[in-house]
DNA sequence: TTTCGAACAGAACATATGTGCCGCGTGGGA
DNA sequence: TCCCACGCGGCACATATGTTCTGTTCGAAA
C-alpha cells in the first residue's frame, strides 16, 4: 500500500490541477507528455495508473481526457473552488491555533475565489458564544483567517490580549508602544492595549453566516 | 443577433452541465448525440456552433471533449458553484425588488452549495449604510435572499416596514395579528408590528462579509 | 410559384488519443 | 551470479472523436 508519490507523479498531478484550471476540461496523455517533459506516452500511461491506484484520480477508460481529479482518499473534488479546512472553534477565552497545518480539520469548507481571494493557507473557525458581538459576528458564524504574525494598520485581525486570556476580533491600528484596537460596529469605543500585550494571530479574510 | 436559444440549443445546455456535473470532464460529441437523442453529430456540431456565437460556451477546435461552459455573456463559469446575481444594494429606506427575475444583475456572485444549499432563484443585494447593524450587518456585506412572500416563524426575513417605508432583517415571529421582530443581536429588544405592517420579501439564507 | 437560408440527416474523412507490445537499464534479493 | 520487478522509451495499432461534404426538408419572403 504505498501512499509516497514519485517525483513525476507529484509533476503530473500538479500539471492536472493547473491544466484543468486553465481549460476547464482534463488533458490529453500527449498533453501531460509534453507539459511534463516525459519521454513516453506509456510512461504517462503507467504513472496514471500508479496514481489510480492510490486514489488521487480516476479515469474512464477509453475515452479521451476522462480524467477526474481526486483527493488521494478517493473523494471527489471540486473545482474552481478552494478547500478550506474547519479546524475548530474559536471562543473569547482560547487562543487561535499557532500552526493551522497541523490541526486535522474537522470539516471542509469550499469557498470560491469570489470570498476566498487568492489566498493560501486559508483556516476556518465557527464561532461560539457572543464574545465577539462587538465585531458584528455572533454565535455560530464561521470567520475565514489568513495565518500572520504581523498585520499592517487598518486589517481586520485576530488578536490574542496577553493578560487578559481572551481572543478577539478587531481593526489593528499601532500606535508606537500601544495599539488601537478598534470594533468593526463603528458606534463602539476603541479600545488601547500595549503592544506587547497585543500578539496577531492572523487576518480576518471574511465571515460568513448561514441560516 | 440572436440571443434566444432553440429548445434543442437549451437541451444541449443542460446536458452539457449535467454530464460535466457528473463525469467532471465535458461530453463527445457523440455522448451529446445521444444523451439528447439527436440523429447526427453534425447537428450537434452545428448547434454547438450556434451556442459558441452566443457565447454560452467556448470551443478548442480538433479537441476532444474540448468543451468550456459560459454564462451567456462570454464569461468563463465555475463548476460545483451556484451563479448568483447582486441585484443592486439594500438601505433602510429602499424596498426590495419583489421580482427579481426582472432586474438585470450588476455583478455574479459564486457561491458553493456549502452556503447557498440547494435553493433556487437566490439573489444577493450589497447592504449600504449602517442602518441593519442591530442585525449584525454592517456597511459593505453581501446579503444572499432567498425570494418567499410567506415565511416560518423562526425565519429570518427582510420585512419591509409599510409605514415607516423601511427595510429591516430581523427574525420573525407572528404573534396573531401582530408581528414580533427580534434583532439578530440577542441583546437587543424586539419590536412589535402590526400583521398589515409588515411586508415578507424574503428569506435571509447567509450573510457574507469580505475584507 | 420560386428562392433562399436555417436546421437537419447521413456518411466519409482526418486525426487526436488511449492502449498494447517489445525491449532496455538498473537495483535488490536469492 | 542470475533473476525479476520496476520504471522507462519507442512505436504501432485501433478507435474515439471532431470535421466536412452533399443532400433533404421546411417555412418565410419575393
Amino acid at each position: 500500500m504505498a501512499d509516497e508519490l514519485s517525483a513525476k507523479q507529484r509533476g503530473i498531478l500538479q500539471f492536472l490541477e493547473d491544466f484543468i484550471a486553465k481549460h476547464d476540461y482534463p488533458p490529453s496523455i500527449r498533453d501531460i507528455q509534453n507539459g511534463c517533459d516525459i519521454s513516453s506516452t506509456s510512461v504517462v500511461d503507467y504513472n496514471l495508473k500508479r496514481l489510480e491506484e492510490k486514489g488521487f484520480i480516476r479515469r474512464d477508460r477509453e475515452v479521451s481526457r476522462a480524467i477526474e481529479l481526486l483527493d488521494g482518499q478517493g473523494e471527489r473534488r471540486r473545482r474552481g473552488t478552494v478547500q478550506v479546512p474547519v479546524l475548530g472553534k474559536i471562543a473569547a477565552g482560547i487562543p487561535l491555533p499557532v500552526h493551522p497545518d497541523q490541526l486535522a480539520p474537522e470539516d471542509v469548507l469550499d469557498l470560491t475565489e469570489d470570498i476566498a481571494g487568492n489566498r493560501a493557507g486559508l483556516y476556518a473557525l465557527r464561532v461560539q458564544g457572543t464574545s465577539m458581538i462587538d465585531a458584528l459576528i455572533n454565535d455560530g458564524d464561521i470567520v475565514i483567517l489568513e495565518p500572520k504574525q504581523v498585520a499592517d494598520p487598518g486589517d481586520v485581525i485576530a488578536a490574542w490580549i496577553v493578560d487578559r486570556e481572551e481572543t478577539t476580533l478587531k481593526k489593528y491600528y499601532p500606535e508606537g508602544a500601544r495599539v488601537r484596537l478598534q470594533p468593526m460596529n463603528s458606534t463602539m469605543e476603541p479600545i488601547y492595549e500595549d503592544a506587547a500585550n497585543v500578539e496577531v494571530q492572523g487576518k480576518l479574510v471574511a465571515t460568513i453566516r448561514a441560516f
